[in-house]
DNA sequence: TTTCGGCGACTTTTT
DNA sequence: GTCGCCGAAA
C-alpha cells in the first residue's frame, strides 16, 4: 500500500520530513489525522523506524483509539511496542512501570474529578475551615492550576492569609492523597514530569528510546504537558506537532497556544508546514469562516481554501422567540430529511447545554429522533461509582474516599455522627485502621469487606465484580428501589465490561485505572439515525452534511462571561470558527429576539459574529415579524415592540426591552448598556 | 437516621 | 426550568 497516494504536496512534505522537529499548522478539514498517521506509517515502512521508538500522544481516548486503528489498517505489523495514548494514559503507564522511583505504592489508584472534589471537601472540613469562605470547587481549581504550573504546595507564592490558607489546604490534600495511595489527573502528569526531571537514568532511557514524538491537537497542550514533552525529547529526538491555533477553544482550562511559539524557539524549528486545503466544506462556508477568524488579532495566520464548488449561501434566520427558532429548525430538518439527508448527518449546535431543551422539545413534538451528547457517562453513574468504591476497598481498605462513599450505602445505620467520631479517632491514619471496635454496625461493615476480600482472592475479574455487587447489597437495594432497573442493567454492564477487559498486570488495579481514565461513552444508541445535538465544544473534530448553529445572540454566543476575560472574545470567535467549519454542504445560522433562560425571558441583539461574515455570503430567510400585540403598558400604543432591534445615532445598536406608552422606551444597547429614552428626542431607527 | 422541601446556581470539558 | 446540596422535621 502506498502511504503517499492521494496526499497533496503539503501533506506529502509533512509526512516525509527528514528527522528533525516540525510544526504542522493543520486547518479545519485539512486531513490532520491522516497526516499524523501517515507520518507514523512512513517512518516505520520507509525509514525503518521501529515502533518501539515512537510515542504518539493525543488528548482524548477516542482520538488515541482512532489513531491506533488507522495505523493498524495501514501497516501489517504489530504496533504494540509503540506508545500511543492520552497524556494521562501514558503518564499512568510510566508511573506504573516506575512506581518505586516515583514514590508511589505499587497499586496506586486514580481519582476522577468528582472523587477529587469530595477529597478536597473532606480536607477542608478536617482543617475546621469554613467551606463558604473556601469553596471546595475553587480550591480544586487552585490545586489543579498549581500542579499544571508545576508547583507543589511549598512552591506556591503566599502573599496574604487567604493564599496562606489555600496553600495549607493544598498541603493537607497532598498528605491525604499520599496516605490513601491515590492520585488525581494532574498528579499523573506532575509525578511523571518530576520523575523524569529527577531521575537521570530513566530520563536518558526514555530520551534515547523515543526518537519520534508525535503530538495531536498541539494547540490544546498546557504548560505542564509541554514541559513533560520537552523532558522526554532527547538530543536525537524529533517532535512532530500538529495543531491549529484557530481551533484553540480550551484556554479556559489551561491550554496555551503560546506553546506553539515556544516549540518553535526551543526546538529551532525550520519547518512550519501549513495545511490549508480543506477537503470538507463548500467555498462559501470556508469564506465565511475565514472572514470571521480574520477579526482575531493573535493568530499565526492561515487561510483555508477548497477546490470544491462555491455551494449554497449560508442561511440566516432571525426568529421572534426561541420557540419559533426551534420550530424553524425542525421544519428545515424535516425538509432536509425528506430530501434524502440522513438525520445523523445533521447537527444542531449551541453554545451552552441549557439551550438544548427547547430544541429537544421541538424535535420530540415533531417525532424526529435525536441524540443529545453531554451528560452523565457510564463510569460516572452513581451505581457504578458505588460498585467501584467497593472494589477499591477490597483492593485497598485505606482508601478513605471509597470507604466514605459506601460505608452507609446501602443504608446500614452508620450516620454522620458515627463517621465524625471515626474521623476524630483516625488522626493521621486511615479510617479503616481506626474503625475496628467502634460498635457493632461498623464491625459488621469491616467483616463484610473482609469477607469480600476472601471471596475475591484469586478470582477472575468479572467474578470479583459480580461478587462485590452481590455481597455489598447493591443488587438487592436496586432491586427493591423503584426505577432501579436501569441501575441494575448498568451493574450488569459493569460485569460485562470486566469480563471483556484485557490486562497485562493486576487486572483489578488496571480495571479501576481504566474506569477513572476513560469515563466511557456518553450515551448509547450510536448507530441509530438521529439528529445530533451537542455544544460547539463537543463538535470539534466532527463534520456533518448540514449544520445548524443556533442561539447566535450577544450574551449567549459570545457568552456574556467571556466579555471580561482577557482574550475571551477571541476564544469565542474561534469557537464560532469551529462551529462554521463543521458543515460540509449546508450551514444555517439562527438567533431569537427573546429567549427563556434560567426561568426568565431575555431580549438579546444578534451576535456580533453575524456581522463579521460578509453579507454576500448570507441569504436571510423570512426575517422575523414581531408579535401582534403592541408593547404597551398604559394603553397608548408604542411605535416600538419589545424585542425590536433599533439603532440610535449616539448609542448604536440595541434591543427594545420595555415601552412606556407612546413616550418612552427602554433599550439595551450593545455598547452603551441599558437606557430609557424619550422617543420625542431620541432618533431611533429600526434595523 | 432518613426524608423532604427550599434555596441558589447556572459556559464551555477531558483526563 | 431544573438539578443538587443543605438544613430542618419525622
Amino acid at each position: 500500500m502506498d502511504i503517499l497516494a492521494g496526499l497533496n504536496p503539503e501533506q506529502i512534505e509533512a509526512v516525509t520530513l527528514p528527522h528533525r522537529s516540525a510544526l504542522i499548522l493543520a486547518g479545519a478539514g485539512s486531513g490532520k489525522t491522516r497526516v499524523l498517521t501517515s507520518r507514523i506509517a512512513h517512518l516505520i515502512q520507509k525509514q525503518g523506524v521501529s515502533p518501539h521508538e515512537i510515542l504518539a500522544v493525543t488528548f482524548t481516548n477516542k482520538a488515541a483509539r482512532e489513531m491506533t486503528a488507522r495505523i493498524s489498517a495501514m501497516l501489517p505489523i504489530n504496533i504494540r511496542g509503540m506508545w500511543i495514548g492520552t497524556f494521562h494514559g501514558l503518564c499512568n503507564r510510566m508511573l506504573r512501570a516506575h512506581h518505586r522511583e516515583a514514590g508511589l505504592p505499587e497499586t496506586f489508584q486514580i481519582m476522577d474529578s468528582a472523587d477529587q472534589l469530595a477529597m478536597v471537601k473532606r480536607v477542608i472540613r478536617s482543617l475546621n475551615l469554613d467551606d463558604e469562605k473556601y469553596p471546595p470547587k475553587q480550591l480544586q481549581h487552585f490545586i489543579n492550576g498549581s500542579k499544571e504550573e508545576g508547583l507543589r504546595p511549598h512552591d506556591v507564592s503566599v502573599y496574604d492569609t487567604f493564599t496562606r490558607t489555600q496553600q495549607e489546604i493544598f498541603s493537607a490534600y497532598e498528605a491525604q492523597c499520599n496516605r490513601e495511595g491515590v492520585v488525581d489527573f494532574a498528579e499523573l502528569l506532575l509525578r511523571s514530569f518530576e520523575l523524569l526531571k529527577r531521575n537521570e537514568i530513566l530520563r536518558e532511557h526514555y530520551q534515547t528510546r523515543f526518537r519520534h514524538l508525535l503530538i495531536d491537537e498541539f494547540q490544546d497542550t498546557n504548560r505542564l504537558q509541554y514541559q513533560w514533552l520537552k523532558l522526554l525529547a532527547g538530543k536525537d529526538s524529533a517532535i512532530f506537532a500538529v495543531g491549529d491555533d484557530d481551533q484553540s477553544i480550551y484556554a479556559f482550562r489551561g491550554a496555551d497556544t503560546g506553546n506553539m511559539r515556544e516549540l518553535e524557539r526551543d526546538f529551532h524549528i525550520r519547518d512550519i508546514i501549513k495545511l490549508e486545503q480543506n477537503y470538507r466544506s463548500h467555498g462559501n462556508i470556508l469564506d465565511a469562516a475565514n472572514a470571521l477568524i480574520r477579526h482575531n488579532a493573535s493568530r499565526l495566520g492561515k487561510n483555508l481554501w477548497t477546490s470544491d464548488a462555491r455551494g449554497e449561501k449560508l442561511r440566516f434566520y432571525q426568529a421572534p422567540t426561541d420557540l419559533q427558532e426551534a420550530e424553524y429548525i425542525v421544519e428545515e430538518i424535516q425538509s432536509l430529511h425528506s430530501g434524502g439527508v440522513p438525520l445523523n448527518d445533521i447537527a444542531l449546535l449551541y453554545r451552552s447545554n441549557a439551550q438544548s431543551r427547547v430544541l429537544e422539545h421541538a424535535l420530540f413534538n415533531a417525532s424526529l429522533s435525536y441524540r443529545v451528547y453531554g451528560g452523565l457517562r457510564f463510569f460516572e453513574r452513581q451505581e457504578i461509582k458505588h460498585a467501584l468504591a467497593y472494589l477499591r476497598l477490597v483492593h485497598n481498605p485505606d482508601d478513605d474516599g471509597a470507604l466514605l462513599r459506601v460505608i452507609n450505602f446501602p443504608a446500614r445505620g452508620i450516620g454522620a455522627k458515627t463517621i465524625e467520631s471515626l474521623q476524630a479517632t483516625a488522626g493521621g491514619g486511615s479510617l479503616w485502621a481506626a474503625a475496628r471496635g467502634k460498635g457493632r454496625k461498623i464491625d459488621d461493615f469491616i467483616r463484610l469487606i473482609e469477607a469480600m476480600q476472601r471471596e475475591c482472592h484469586g478470582a477472575a475479574l468479572a467474578e470479583t465484580v459480580e461478587t462485590v455487587i452481590e455481597m455489598s447489597g447493591l443488587k438487592s437495594h436496586y432491586l427493591h428501589e423503584k426505577d432501579g432497573e436501569d441501575r441494575l442493567e448498568n451493574l450488569d454492564e459493569l460485569v460485562n465490561a470486566a469480563a471483556l477487559f484485557e490486562s497485562e498486570g493486576d487486572p483489578l488495579v488496571e480495571f479501576l485505572s481504566h474506569a477513572a481514565l476513560e469515563a466511557g461513552e456518553r450515551q448509547s444508541g450510536e448507530g441509530s439515525d438521529a439528529v445530533q445535538l451537542m455544544t460547539v465544544h463537543s463538535a470539534k473534530g466532527l463534520e456533518f452534511h448540514a449544520v445548524f448553529v443556533s442561539g447566535l445572540e450577544e450574551g449567549l454566543f459570545p457568552h456574556s462571561n467571556s466579555r471580561n476575560e482577557a482574550g475571551g472574545i477571541e476564544e469565542e470567535r474561534r469557537l464560532m470558527y469551529v462551529a462554521l467549519t463543521r458543515a460540509r454542504r449546508r450551514l444555517y445560522l439562527s438567533c431569537a429576539q427573546s429567549r427563556m433562560l434560567h426561568g426568565q425571558t431575555n431580549y438579546n441583539i444578534p451576535s456580533r459574529f453575524l456581522k463579521e461574515i460578509p453579507e454576500e455570503l448570507i441569504q436571510p430567510i423570512g426575517i422575523a415579524e414581531f408579535g401582534d400585540a403592541p408593547a404597551s403598558f398604559s394603553g397608548k400604543a408604542s411605535p416600538w415592540r419589545i424585542g425590536a432591534n433599533v439603532f440610535h445615532p449616539k448609542f448604536g445598536e440595541g434591543v427594545v426591552l420595555a415601552c412606556e406608552g407612546a413616550e418612552q422606551v427602554q433599550v439595551n444597547f450593545r455598547r452603551a448598556g441599558m437606557k430609557w429614552l424619550a422617543l420625542e428626542y431620541a432618533n431611533l431607527i429600526a434595523i
